[in-house]
DNA sequence: CTCATTGGGAAGTGCCACTATCCAAACACC
DNA sequence: GGTGTTTGGATAGTGGCACTTCCCAATGAG
């Protein structure tokens, strides 16, 4: 198919995919003559992919690139694969180390990873940017005065937790194996939007079902 | 305290604070004369909270302002303000109706919503920004040949309404009445980077637990 | 042969979150 | 009382990002 069947059938702008093919976000498409390209379905679906992570995943367009070039290095193992893509995604701003907020943040996370026994993965998990973001959330949250006790973060983790399981039983299920990391990324960039909106869904649902709407107010 | 000080306490450089001043993000200082001004400890939590939302929330200042303005509306009940200020926060790009996968995630969602006994403010929920997102997010997953079942949604559903249910019992105990609708706006926007890094270490940590680190690939 | 269409590159646009510069009043210190 | 610094406030500028417009020469349909 030609740029402009792909544009129509992704519904993305031509100029836009011209850009992405540019910004190397999507493979060139074989080249008929001087003047044409030919695409396939699998431009069609990485077009999709690419579009999704950006409007629906908020993902820059630098980072997207940066982690579909680690999704598709065949060279690596797939846990190293998967690890890589999940750690391009864009993060919060460097933490303040000496900030007494941030440090105390690191103490809290250090026990709940250690509560959680996550600590086979410790060495790792402490320098990943998830752990990064984890602790610039925390120490926020104390700084605006909001002190939680530890259980109520373990309770998070668990719930998290049972998330990521839910993703990965269905990555085992519903995925080939060569297809296993795209789907993990998916599960982790695709389905974030969706879990922000249920809980978002859950908190106004909870909120009039405790409160009511206001009106004996 | 004066505008220096202020910026010394809360770490965010003079110009910003005069930036977030000139875009109403922050009340003006009591004025002692023509060319100076006083800011208290308010001042201080409220700029505190306007990083946050700003830096680790990846909130719009536009929306911070609508937000805020929400928050301090002392004419509305507590729930409709705080559904106000949920309801402000920046959303995905409105999806198209025509659209066949569209329509088909809009009959997964109130599916699920039926399901979940969520009907009670089903009126008000499926205008809500937040069922937009969650059509929107289902719609570009099954665009990408993802289908699963209803139980798997409604499993995510079940997890992020416990995390609701937590959300808002730490307001409960932890808010007096006057901070209850900034406690819970700061839940929604604060709490969800938090899951969010929760929710990806639980994949690093699953995923290794599964496979291993890749070694024996 | 004519003329709309194609892929591709360069430059431009609009938005956004700051940031730099300027100004005149006010204060601090001799 | 003079002098130099600091203050809050306004205006304009910056840099990044995600496109989008414009132009080109080659192609291909009628």
């Amino acid at each position: 198919m030609r740029l402009a069947e792909l544009s129509e059938r992704s519904g993305v702008p031509i100029a836009t995919i011209k850009y992405y093919l540019r910004e190397g976000l999507l493979a060139p498409g074989r080249q008929i003559n001087a003047r044409t390209a030919e695409y396939d379905e699998e431009h069609l679906r990485r077009l999709r992919l690419v579009r999704a992570m950006i409007q629906v995943g908020r993902v820059p367009v630098a980072t997207v690139r940066e982690v579909l070039g680690h999704v598709d290095d065949d060279a690596l193992p797939r846990t190293i694969r998967l690890g890589a893509a999940l750690w391009a995604l864009p993060q919060v701003p460097e933490p303040d180390e000496d900030d007494e907020y941030v440090r105390g943040a690191h103490d809290v996370a250090d026990e709940l990873l250690e509560s959680l026994g996550w600590s086979n993965a410790k060495a790792l998990v402490t320098i990943s940017p998830s752990y990064r973001s984890l602790v610039v959330a925390m120490a926020a949250l104390r700084r605006l005065g909001y002190d939680w006790d530890p259980q109520l973060l373990l309770a998070y983790a668990r719930l998290m937790h049972g998330a990521a399981v839910l993703d990965l039983d269905f990555v085992e299920t519903h995925a080939s194996e060569a297809e296993k990391v795209e789907t993990a990324v998916l599960g982790a960039i695709l389905v974030e939007p969706m879990l922000q909106a249920l809980h978002r869904l859950a908190q106004e649902e909870e909120s009039a079902r405790r409160y009511g709407f206001g009106e004996q107010e």
